[in-house]
DNA sequence: CTATAGATAATCT
DNA sequence: GATTATCTATAGG
């Protein structure tokens, strides 16, 4: 037994602001079923962020967004991909984590076979690699995180976390709401300096 | 290495 | 009809 497996998230770490959890997801451990890996990425995206699909108000797609803290919303990105956000907020307030990269750790083999790739720094470097090398797809829209196939696990350790704007995205650019560990070989594009 | 176009479909105006 | 919380392939420096 490693102290990942008995540091599980508790349901409560998400019912905190976007941006605090956005920020504490780096370096923790997320596992779908048999795949998985280090969270080395992440965006926030607020009820009030004219950049969150949450914005507008509830909507058929966003449902899942107004739901309860520490489930899954999952959304398809260009009519191609598939994107996994943690929900956050104390009462169902519309925010949400977009997990947008991994440091690739548990089924490797999997991942590639998914992915059709060798490349480790390609498998999992970006939100919508990631659900295709997890298997996730619109199934897992509105699931707890804290049953199968999910499996969050917090960090052991603190670790270095940067800040910079967020990606792909034509509103409310300035926001610094995009963490990661600056380092990591694995994200999907650098941090700002 | 950076830049850009094309894919592709649900959602939004 | 336009936009989109993206990715890949291809062309160019």
């Amino acid at each position: 037994m490693t102290s990942s497996d008995t540091n599980k998230l508790a349901p409560e770490f998400f019912s905190r602001g976007a941006i605090e959890v956005a920020h504490d997801l780096i370096g923790a451990t997320l596992l779908v079923g048999q795949a998985g890996g280090l969270i080395v990425e992440t965006e926030a995206y607020t009820r009030t962020d004219p950049a969150s699909h949450s914005f507008v108000g509830r909507t058929v797609r966003n449902a899942a967004m107004f739901g309860a803290a520490g489930t899954a919303y999952v959304y398809r990105s260009y009519g191609i991909h598939w994107c996994l956000n943690f929900v956050c907020g104390e009462n169902e307030t519309g925010s949400a984590v977009l997990v947008r990269a991994l440091e690739p750790t548990i089924g490797l083999e999997l991942m590639r076979a998914r992915r059709g790739l060798e490349d480790a720094r390609l498998l999992c470097s970006g939100p919508g690699r990631l659900c295709q090398a997890l298997g996730i797809t619109g199934e897992y829209n509105g699931r707890r995180l804290d049953q199968p196939p999910f499996a969050i696990s917090g960090r052991g350790e603190s670790v270095d976390v940067r800040a910079g704007p967020r990606i792909g995205i034509s509103r409310a650019s300035d926001c610094l709401w995009r963490f990661g560990l600056p380092t990591s070989p694995f994200l999907s594009k650098k941090l700002p300096p």
